[in-house]
DNA sequence: TAATCAATTGAGAATTTGTCTCAATTGATC
DNA sequence: GATCAATTGAGACAAATTCTCAATTGATTA
């Protein structure tokens, strides 16, 4: 919120709705459903202005769509890092914790005059599941 | 063309092209560019069916897509890693070449029983011309 | 507190993107 | 060359996203 007015934008009802159902914890919400919460707190909150504040909160780097899977973008709070391990047969994500990519946040932001606020990490291939059940794919 | 065929798929002109263009170095090309790109070398290509071989070459591991800024999915390469710092403001996308994510794979596999083919790393922030002509953004 | 004004909004139209259906075609095997 | 299941393209369809514009509202100033 405070980043909202400090860069200039009104604090409004549906952007605060927003906002709140987005930071809400461990949520994956696709833009539909963010509507339907965001209306749950301030009714009137209409399908497009859901999109713009999407986009006004990813330019501020206050939350990130992400992708997984053959499904369209889901947001998540940008804040830290996020780290999975994604399926390419099928499409289970696998959260993981330890990562070494804040030891590259420093030199990335030297090298580039870069200002990292966070990361995503992905790894894909087959889990477990599938390399029994389709091994002629995961062979190959 | 080989992955295809041992996976049973038939090599087909429109398949041909999809993964001649996809491959093509250095391009992050959305679903409609690649049909024009396609039609270009096979013209009867269909929308569908470039739907449909993305899909399958994202299951074989083949392609991958990826998504970064305000855009619809972009489709490159899935071999190896991709490696990129992305500037939440302007959308400029910078790679990066050395990473330490290979160094994981080997546990991550030990751990998780998953076979990994490929990853992807990216840091997401203020790029420095971004951070001089609006400090305001990237101050907060 | 009231007045002002640019920023923001919602509703729905319009556009874009992705999926589905099905008869016709084609690649691989023999 | 014959066979047949896999694949195809066209266009209908559905879903997701963007645009338009008059009405409203938040923040600032008086």
């Amino acid at each position: 919120m405070l980043r909202l007015r400090n860069a200039g934008y009104k604090i409004t009802p549906p952007r605060r709705a927003v906002i709140e159902v987005v930071l809400r914890e461990g949520e994956h919400l696709d833009p539909n459903e963010i509507l339907q919460q965001a209306q749950a707190i301030y009714p009137h909150t209409g399908r497009a202005t859901v999109y713009r504040t999407l986009e006004l909160l990813t330019t501020l780097g206050i939350v990130r769509p992400i992708y997984v899977g053959e499904h369209g973008p889901t947001y998540i709070r940008a804040e830290g890092g996020h780290h999975h391990l994604v399926c390419s047969l099928c499409g289970a994500v696998t959260d993981f914790d330890q990562c070494v990519a804040d030891s590259m946040e420093r030199e990335l932001e030297a090298r580039f005059g870069f200002q990292i606020r966070s990361h995503l990490l992905e790894f894909y291939g087959y889990c477990a599941r599938c390399r029994q059940t389709q091994p002629e794919i995961a062979a190959n």
